[in-house]
DNA sequence: GCCGAACCGTAACGTACGGTACGGCCCGCG
DNA sequence: CGCGGGCCGTACCGTACGTTACGGTTCGGC
């Protein structure tokens, strides 16, 4: 912290070493699941366990502090709403996607999400809320601007932003995360995610596309 | 029930008190998620933890039974594709999605799906693969034989049933299914789950009805 | 009526792990 | 140079829970 880089920007107040620690935690989230001992991460990070309760105060707490971390770190790069032709909104909305299919897919999201889900029976804590705030809450408030702008320029048509966005969201998503979440051995290379952007795309530009003619339905 | 019925049928195997004791655990797995105690299943079904790890051996088994005989259970009414006008097949296809969507927003089967996902991790038993081959396999299973026949009466288009399901897949359940794990509080009415059905299949048909004209794209 | 099997209720054991306490080390500061 | 705070390593405690063991009870078969 004395080297004072802008740490105030993504950790919201850590030290480097106890990002250190948090990124020690996480790989051992990748590793063990949710059965991951306080000894088993105060040996990775080099700490005492007496460090981790005074910083995290409770196993909870250094999860949570763990999620967030992490989620700090998935901001991906926002699109503005400028370009108008459709080229660009197409452009968009394939980055979009092969972003979104990238996290999903990634070793840490799975893991995270695994451990959110299975904290979200007993509610001890809100690792459900935070996962849900920072992945599919946050996407949307990236994605809808996007399509609002769409809108305005006359190359989408519809009526409820949410319901396109979910929409959006089902055709770029369908089984993947169930089933990766499941257990599924499904690689997702770099080709197929960009395959299944544009698929889910041009799928989303058929329903929610402008007609320059008359439309049914 | 007490009429001795097929139970070789659907419970392959077990007797009926056994049957009762999974209903239990069941009942006690919504109520706690992961952490139930054998004892508290013990105390629930009015049997003894020697007959538990009897029966079932371990509490992975009896977890694993659990599930099993759950999916047993869900066996919806297969749609048999004799059918062949638009009509019965947009019948069938929203059937099919609002028995899906009630299923996965069900109590139980969020239960169930959470304690699969937490368990995918560590894989210790398979409690993943059963519930996604009771789940999203089953239901591929079930509905390709529809979009076959619908293809077959010139009623749909498309080059990859798998693909073709897949998608109709993500238009119903959306965000639905993981907001759900998450802890989303996220209640579907039994009119918010037709619609949503209709919506789905409508969309569907959309991108996969056959053109009776030439069509781009 | 008697025997053995299955089962219930409960007590007991072992262990793993969350949480705490304590001694030693380093390091900045007066 | 001495002091004190922060941290490491480790040993320790309490407890919850999986698993096992055992005495008592019901019940079908002879």
């Amino acid at each position: 912290m004395l080297l004072a880089n802008a740490d105030i920007d993504n950790g919201e107040g850590l030290t480097e070493r106890q990002q250190a620690v948090l990124d020690a935690a996480l790989r051992l989230l990748v590793e063990e699941g949710d059965n991951l001992t306080m000894t088993a991460v105060a040996r990775r990070a080099s700490c005492s366990k007496e460090t981790l309760y005074k910083w995290f105060g409770d196993r909870d707490g250094l999860l949570t502090a763990t999620v967030q971390w992490q989620a700090s770190k998935v901001r991906v790069a926002s699109v503005d709403g400028k370009g108008l032709d459709l080229a660009s909104l197409t452009a968009s909305l394939e980055r979009f996607a092969s972003d979104w299919l990238s996290v999903i897919s990634s070793d840490t999201s799975i893991a995270l999400n695994r451990v959110a889900v299975g904290h979200a029976g007993s509610g001890k804590d809100d690792l459900g809320a935070v996962v849900l705030e920072n992945g599919r809450f946050a996407l949307a408030k990236r994605l809808k601007p996007v399509l609002e702008a769409g809108r305005q320029a006359g190359l989408l048509e519809f009526a409820d932003a949410e319901m396109a966005f979910r929409t959006f969201f089902g055709l770029v998503g369908r089984d993947v995360q169930i089933r990766l979440l499941l257990g599924d051995r499904l690689e997702l290379t770099e080709a197929a995610i960009g395959g299944d952007a544009i698929r889910a795309t041009q799928q989303f530009l058929a329903l929610f596309g402008a007609k320059t003619g008359p439309q049914g339905l």
